[in-house]
DNA sequence: CTCTCAATAGTAATGATTACTGTTACTATT
DNA sequence: AATAGTAACAGTAATCATTACTATTGAGAG
């Protein structure tokens, strides 16, 4: 549970930072793997993973703990909700004016301190649309 | 993509339901594996894996797709919400009578078919609540 | 320019889950 | 009751994302 944090724009961080604002897709630790490689061969995958996890928690960038297996990286470190497509797993971002009054930060009869919430709206891509295959 | 379902009571299966009728803890396989091998020493993690899915693939249990890295199981079928807390991971539920009027079923202009969302509520467990270690 | 230690590449290890494989045991039918 | 068909089983190997380790490099403060 600790929080690694950036000290040093490196080379590699640069990059990542770059290919990340390029895209709007949310790609994952191993796709963000192979936007970087083209610019910077020898990057390690280690690396990328490292330095995903000290951006979004220096704030420069987003991890989305999405329910599905992998997380994915958000260039776009300002506050707004994603879809994920029950079909494929892609993640898209989503501008819903529905205000979501939830009323975090009470204490529930059960015992637990409730002080917010994850919200993770689903549906089907583009893509997954017009071929709905077995979902 | 494929929805197992359970189409004999096995032995296995009603000891596995009976076990996690008997907790409200949403325990993970792991857990539910500890507290089944107590009556059936033979059983087989693989086992409590295939049929805790194909038991929530046919609505007799809940799979908890809790933003872990864990899946967890519930015994209630019945909807409702969760708590987990930040600190160990532990998973409670919560009647909360805020009703959510979160509008679902609509067309982003991003192109995604919205059908629904996930949501979960993130605090303190009882116990982490009064030695809060670091979150 | 020099020094320090944060960050790196490369690789091994971990941990949760899934797949495989030969065997077992429900269930329906002769 | 014996037979057949096949769902489910135990045991084990494989997969996949992620994290940890270790010797080496380089960012950036002074
Ligand atoms: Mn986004
Ligand atoms: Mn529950
Ligand atoms: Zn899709
Ligand atoms: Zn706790």
């Amino acid at each position: 549970m600790s929080r690694p944090e950036v000290k040093r724009m490196t080379q590699q961080r640069r990059i990542i930072l770059e290919e990340l604002g390029k895209v709007t897709s949310h790609p994952t630790a191993d796709e963000v793997y192979g936007m970087v490689r083209v610019h910077l061969p020898s990057i390690s995958l280690g690396t990328v993973y490292r330095d995903l996890e000290a951006m979004s928690g220096s704030g420069l960038i987003q991890k989305l703990e999405t329910c599905g297996r992998q997380k994915r990286f958000d260039g776009n470190p300002a506050p707004h909700h994603h879809v994920r497509c029950l079909a494929c797993g892609r993640v898209g971002d989503l501008q819903t004016d529905t205000e979501l009054y939830i009323k975090a930060d009470f204490d529930d009869p059960g015992g637990y301190k409730v002080t917010g919430y994850r919200m993770e709206y689903t549906g089907l891509c583009p893509d997954c649309r017009r071929d709905p295959l077995a979902i």
